[in-house]
Order: structure tokens, then sequence, then C-alpha cells
DNA sequence: GTGAAAGCGCTAACAA
DNA sequence: TTGTTAGCGCTTTCAC
């Protein structure tokens, strides 16, 4: 073997050694119907394929097509346990689909954000995953509405002009409501975390007569823990829906005398004991119809206007049902091996 | 919809927008000294810039210069914690140097190993850091031994025809060795973890008269955890040299008689505690030369021949010093927000 | 079946 | 200073 060929095989040097023409060799390689040759003529093909180990290069490829079916994802990093997961997820099922992933981490600085949006539109990126974090301003993202790289957010940001797949958190919230009340309480507690939204959700649930909602603010970067468990514990709440993070910052310190019912994508196993239920926010679906959604977006020219705003349904589990509602989660194939 | 403006925009568009020629908006653009502009021209070209939103086409750029400034790496996943950390760092440790990073997953799978590799060159990435995982077929990687894309392992396999940047765990285990011995035991217990070659290493690691140094293998997923435990219990041993994950698998489970000494990259609190020394792998220089060394390569023609074995020492911390070493790591721009 | 030619968007060398 | 030309590697069309 000559390995001191330094230089890159092209589809000409594979014509030569075969013996054919150059666009000969790209037509039988992409399965182009027009070419219709001979069994010989493929063998000779094949033969010089394999000997100079020639792979057509993807960028000529992608700078003819206009397309590259790659689909990037701009997140805030991966140290967090469960942005890796859902780094991992979200590439694994883009390649379901025949793309493959550029990953762009912003540490949650917007000049990041801007830079990384940029840097996939010249790299020619065929769509793009934006997992929102410190940019809010609408004129930058305006930049993007119309143009030939489609943007999907992967929260709910009406005030912006992008499409969006984003969970809704009615549902479970509102089951778990009936239930609490259903259970004879009179008090609950509604802790909002990064999703500041979630305050408006309050208003449109309809009406839980007899049931008093109390809503507070916690996220572990802007609020001071303590300070909120104190308040909570002061509160005199028969029951708590909050983010599941909360649980794990509390350390056990918040009194016994209230139910958690925490919020979560993926069961965290030291977290289902104790708690009264679980609202959970599909972390399967929302993979797949994220990346199901921005695929539909770039094979179809865009997102409709105005952009749609998908949501995934939240859902309740009492006490009684989580242990089933784990089970069948593990055997999920596409998630089953993040819960452990 | 009116999708008016999802036309591309190229470097024509914006001479024609702006009066001038073609080759001379790449030219100031990109910085060429020989453009030597007047003021007004400038002028009139940054006004199209912005009016037309104009990015230069990556693909195109590098299709031309045979450079995409774009580092691969194949990992196996990113859902375990540890390697989110790692794919963080190393991303933007490459951003330092002016290179992107294109990342590819393969669950440890050969077939998607290959397949990651394959397309890496089919990407023109300009380079590949491997970590290494379920391939070791040394036809496979002889493939790229003097390719135009140099790959750089993350481990020392001496077996395979390329270069290396690997940490060399002899300098700690010496260190702890003998601090082992200084503290009158004469038992210690050496387990090895991933990497199988450890094994080797006692054997190159001098005399240690009046020190009795048993080995034993340990790693979460080939092996019975539960089994390990109680052969490290009723071994006598006075200290053990461990993977740091066995202590957290141990869940406290280790007799308290034996004193341990964990080896490991970033420190986790919990694991600081009760145990009797460390052996640091330096996660910070690691990530620092395994980019500095591929980017040696990328713009050197490749590595040397034979491959290059860069080796990082590791180093051992006693009891005393932990406090130490762990807040000067804290206060490390490159990894100090990894340490918590 | 083959070969020539054009074009994707960009850059470098050379003329005007 | 500016315009022209050629070429990176690939695909497509179209006449042979």
């Amino acid at each position: 073997m000559d390995k001191s060929c330094n230089k890159r095989i092209t589809a000409k040097d594979v014509a030569l050694e075969a013996g054919v023409s150059r666009p000969l060799v790209s037509m039988y390689l992409s399965g182009n119907p027009k070419a219709w040759l001979s069994e010989e003529t493929k063998a000779r093909i094949d033969q010089a394929v394999k000997k100079l180990n020639y792979r057509p290069n993807l960028l000529a490829q992608s700078l003819k097509s206009g397309k590259t079916k790659t689909i990037g994802m701009v997140m805030g990093g991966l140290a967090h346990p469960f942005s890796g997961i859902f780094g991992e997820a979200m590439m694994e099922e883009a390649e379901k689909h025949g793309y493959r992933m550029f990953l762009a981490l912003t540490r949650f600085e917007p000049a990041r954000e801007h830079e990384a949006l940029t840097n996939m539109a010249r790299h020619q990126i065929d769509g793009v995953i934006y997992t929102l974090s410190a940019n809010r301003d609408p004129e930058f993202f305006r930049q993007f509405e119309n143009g030939p790289m489609p943007v999907l957010l992967t929260e709910n940001h009406p005030e912006l002009p992008l499409p969006c797949v984003a969970f809704d958190l009615a549902p479970g919230v509102r089951a778990a409501l009936e239930a609490i009340r259903a259970a004879g309480m009179s008090k609950v507690l509604y802790i909002t975390g990064w999703m500041d939204q979630d305050a408006h959700l309050i208003k449109d649930l309809g009406e839980f007569p007899g049931l008093a909602i109390d809503t507070m603010h916690w996220n572990p970067t802007d609020t001071d823990t303590a300070a909120t468990i104190q308040r909570i514990n002061a509160s005199n709440a028969q029951a708590m829906i909050c983010p599941h993070e909360l649980l794990r910052h509390a350390q056990g310190n918040i009194s016994a005398d209230i139910r958690s019912i925490p919020v979560i994508q993926l069961p965290i196993p030291a977290l289902c004991d104790g708690i009264w239920g679980v609202i959970e926010c599909p972390f399967g679906a929302n993979v797949r119809v994220l990346v199901k959604t921005l695929i539909s977006f770039i094979e179809n020219g865009g997102p409709a206007t105005p952009a749609p705003q998908i949501m995934i349904d939240s859902k309740f589990y009492p006490q009684s049902d989580i242990a089933a509602w784990y089970d069948a989660l593990c055997r999920d194939p596409d998630c089953g091996r993040y819960c452990h």
C-alpha cells in the first residue's frame, strides 16, 4: 500500500483508474437512474473506489446541491447532566432521519448565541434547533424569520417571530390540581422555574373552587434557595408543584407536611421516593417532535406563517402510577437508557 | 407565504449593490493586503454587506482552500456527566484556537465509529480527536495513518499506528505508593479500570521493598460491583488505589480499614471526604494538550513518524493537600466551573 | 454508454 | 484600483 499519497482522492482519480468518464462515476455512486451501466463497468468502478479508498467530498456536494443534510443545535452548554442527555438523544434522532447534527455552545452569552447562528448560516446548515437562553431581543430573531435556514425554538415565546415546539404544562397541572382537591387539600403552592410564562398558565387553568393556589418563583441560579425553602415551609400549603431540581437542591429540608409534585422530564430514581405525584413533560416525545418538525420545515421551504407553536402535553401521574410510568419509560427504545 | 427574501446572498449580490467587482468584495472582506481600496469603496462595500446581511459561504471557502478550520471529535456518548463536561471543555478550547468542533457519537458501536470517521473525512474536517472505545482493529486505524486528516487518540495504544495524548499514571501511582509505605502500611490493592494497560504499569514502577501490591480489575459495566467489593473487603489490604467511580458505586460499603486513593480527573465534592489521598490526572492540561497537539499536526502536515505518544503526568495529593488542590482547580479559568 | 461544458460560491493570479 | 479568468470537487444536461 502506497500510503505516501497524502493527496485527496477525487472522482477524477477513480474515473482514471476505472477507465471511465468522470461524470459516470458520480452518477453511478449517487444512484442516478439515468446511468444504465453494464455490470462490468459497475464492477470496475467499485473496484477503483475500494482500491483508492474514494469518498465523495460532502463540501462539494453540498455546495452544488444547496443542502448539507445537517441540522444545527444551539445550546448553553453540555456540563449539566441533563443537557448531555438531551444533546445525545437529539443527535441520535437526527441520525434516524438521515441528518447529521452540528452543535454550538453559547455559555448563555448573547454574543456567542448570535455568532453561533451566524456560523450555522455560513455553513449552510439546513435548519437550527435553538434552545433559548440569554437573548430575548426580537430584532435579533427577526433576521431569521423568513431566511433560508429555519430556526425552531424549544420554548414558547409568543413575542418572537419564530416557530417553537414546547411543553404545555396545562394538562398536567390541571390534573394535579384536581387530584390535590380530590384528596381534600385546600392550599397549594405553585413554584415556577426557568419558564416565566408559567405564571400566566395559572390563570388559564379554569376554576378550582375550594383550592387556594399561591405562586412563587425559584431557579438555582437567580434565587436564594435557603430563603425559598423557608418561605415554602412557612406557607402552610399542603402541596407544592415545583421544578424537580428544587427537590434536589432542598436536600430534604422541605417540611414533610407539604406533598411535593415535581415537574420532570426524565425520572431520577432518588427523586421518586417520598413524592406525592409527578407532572411529566415527556422527553422522548419532545425529542421526536422537535426533529420531525424541523425537518419538515427544511423539506417544505420553511414554517408556515404565522410561525406555528406546537405544544406537547404534560401529564400527571399520582404516586400509585409512578412505578408503572418509570417502567414503561425504561422500555422506551429511544430514552430508556437515560432512565438510571 | 412571502418567502421573497429566502434567496441566498452571495458576493455577487454585494458587488452589484456596491457597484464594484466580485473579487474585490472577497479580497476586502478576507483582509487580503493586496486590496488597497479607497475609503469610499470600503464604505460602499460595508454598507452593502450590512444592507443585504451578507455572510461569506464557508462551504465554498473551504472547498477552495482545502481547510475547514474544524476539528472533529468522536465520542461514545454524552449522557454520562463527565463526557458532557469533556465535550464542552474541548469545544471551548478549540474555539480559543479559532477552530470549530464537529462531534460524532458512536454509542461504542464499531460500525458507527467507522462511519463517524469516514463522515469526517468526507466533510474535509481538518483533524480528529478520537476517544477510543470499541474498535481495536489496527487495520481500521491504519487507514488514517498517513492520510490528509490526522487522527489523535486519547489513550495510549502502542499497537495502533496513531499518535496519542494520554495520562501517564506512573508518577502519581509511584508517589502514592511511596506515601503508603512511608505511612507504615505493607499491603496495597491496585484496581485497574477502563484502561487495561494499567496492569503493565505496575511492573514499570520500580521496587517498593516491604510493600505487597495486589491488582484487581473493575469497571461499572463489565464487572460485578458487589462481588468486587466483597473481594476488596476480604483482601486485608490497608490501602487501595482505584478508579474514583468505584467509590461512588460502592456507596460506603468498603471497609473503613482500607484507605482509598481514587484516581480522578475532576474533583467530585462528595468523594473528597474520607479518602486518604488522590491521584490526579489533570483535566485542564489534557484538554489543552489534546487540542494544541492536534492543531499542530493540522498545521504542519501531520504527525511525525513514528506516531508520537505524548504523556501527561499524573500527580499524587495526600489528604492534607486535597483542599488546596481543589481550591486551585476551582480558580482555573478553563475548568474551574466544572468543579462543583 | 461517453465526453464536454456549465455552475454552486469563493479566492488567487494576472491583466487592464 | 478594477475586471477577467481559472479552479476547488461535484452534479446535471446535452449532444455524441
